[in-house]
RNA sequence: GUGAGCGUAGCUCAGCUGGUUAGAGCACCGGUCUGUGGAACCGGGGGUCAUGGGUUCAAGUCCCAUCGCUCACCCCA
């Protein structure tokens, strides 16, 4: 039996409800602070990762679908959504319009890592950017947006964490501070953390492994926040007291690290405690100059992203239902053969007004009950000999089990009237 | 990419130290019930026991390989 492929799945059902119901609610909650949806396609050149996203990140260096097309063109599936959105930004030279430019989009994201619980290799995000201004006020209201669309869904047991990875140049200092630092311990550290001394010693920092905490204990680690300067410091306090005055409810992390190269300054995290180890249910930042890696002007911009994938982990945690599916108003039961094309055309009548199903064979009432509940009718039509004599129909209330005989040509409007 | 656990009906699972026709519950279809309710009872359909090889008189059961799933590492949404 041929089989999705691996990390990737269906959705129907319970699962694209909850789905739908969550890019409905971010919708809603983006549009009215004036962000604008836009789709860009799930194919882009892989560049605009490779310089949007870092080369030396673990998304950019191993997790990438890409291929060669018939052109010679080296084409990616899109592993995140901020560069492509930043990349349509230029393209249609959006920076002319009043700033910041809010845009908030939804879709499939691929990276090829080893699917496990809240991790798949085709995942749905949901996310946010706002383009154009370097304020803290912007940073601030991203955020509360985020919290806005989590309270929005009903969600109350996450949390959300704030830091700062500084400007690149404070970065820069840092790693170099780390080097020199944790080298004298290398042989101390785990193997990851041994690599991750070479290529990004901020890394280290959120290692779960116990050894390496202990190795930057003992090595007296300074916190990156000293080595910010006073903009990124002033950045981050300004942040924080727009939280503050929004009743926005944050834990400071100061080790709080993005994985993508782009984030600047501030940085943000929802984490859930019951999503076993992959926590985030969505992170974001400040990424000012992600235009200019990908040749354009040097803009401010910050935004975030959430795995739809993973808050349906959490309402299913805790306990918050989908909404319901589809179902009739209307289950129509032809009590003979001739009532069968009756009963077709009369729900054709009423239709798309009303939902309406039908039994496509005769069915005895009972059974027509029967299925009718099962499919969550309201009400159920008989269609048999009598009612075919009298031009009737008889409709009965499931929730009352009150029954009455109405002309067929009323029907509609009783229905409708209720 | 690394590690561990697990693959028996649509779903959840049972199947003893290998033993003859592979089971249950739920779901589905039908009947009891020829124009009226979710129950109950009776019956029915549905399985290459993940795949391939091996051991054995005999394999769902033991061994090996492959594939898949799950969780964790890593990474991140």
């Amino acid at each position: 039996m041929i089989k999705a492929v691996r990390g990737t799945r269906d959705l129907f059902g319970e699962e694209l409800g909850y789905k739908r119901w969550i890019e409905a609610a971010a919708g809603q909650v983006l549009e009215a602070a004036g962000a604008q949806e836009i789709e860009t396609p799930i194919l882009e050149e892989a560049p605009v990762f490779e310089k949007g996203v870092g080369p030396t990140s673990d998304v950019v260096q191993k997790e990438m679908y890409a291929f060669t097309d018939r052109g010679g063109r080296r084409l990616v599936l899109r592993p995140e959504g901020t560069a492509g959105v930043m990349r349509a930004f230029l393209e249609h030279g959006m920076k002319v319009r009043p700033a910041p430019v809010k845009l908030y989009y939804r879709g499939p994201m691929f990276r090829a890592e080893r699917p496990q619980k809240g991790r798949y290799r085709q995942f749905y995000q949901v996310g946010y950017e706002a383009v154009g201004l370097s304020e803290p006020a912007v940073d601030a209201e991203a955020i509360a947006l985020l919290v806005d669309l989590m309270k929005a869904l009903g969600l109350q047991r996450f949390v959300l964490k704030l830091g700062t990875v500084g400007d690149p140049e404070d970065r820069r200092r840092y790693n170099a501070y780390l080097r020199e630092v944790l080298l004298p311990h290398r042989e101390a550290l785990s193997e990851d953390s041994r690599v991750r001394l070479e290529r990004n010693p901020l890394r280290i920092l959120d290692s779960k492994d116990r050894g390496d905490q202990e190795v930057l204990a003992r090595a007296g680690v300074r916190p990156l926040f000293d080595f910010l300067s006073e903009a990124a410091k002033a950045h981050y306090r300004a942040v924080k007291g727009a939280l503050k005055a929004l009743g926005v409810a944050f834990e400071e992390d100061p080790r709080l690290v993005r994985g993508l190269d782009y984030y600047v300054r501030t940085a943000f995290e929802i984490h859930h405690p019951d999503l076993g180890a992959q926590a985030a249910l969505g992170g974001g930042g400040r990424y000012d100059g992600l235009t200019a890696l990908l040749g354009g002007p040097s803009l401010p911009g910050v935004g975030w992203a959430v795995g739809t994938d993973r808050v349906i982990l959490a309402l299913k945690a805790e306990a918050i239902p989908a909404p319901p599916g589809p179902a009739p108003l209307l289950y129509l039961v032809p009590l003979d053969a001739e009532a069968v094309v009756e009963a077709l055309v009369l729900a054709e009548s009423l239709r798309p007004r009303l939902p309406v199903e039908l039994a496509y064979t005769p069915r005895k009432p009972g059974k027509g009950i029967r299925e009718a509940e099962r499919r969550g009718a309201r009400y159920v039509g008989f269609l048999g000999e009598g009612e075919r004599a009298r031009g009737t129909i008889s409709v009965k209330d499931l929730v009352t089990g009150e029954q009455q005989e109405l002309p067929r040509e009323k029907l509609g409007s009783w229905l409708e009237a209720l």
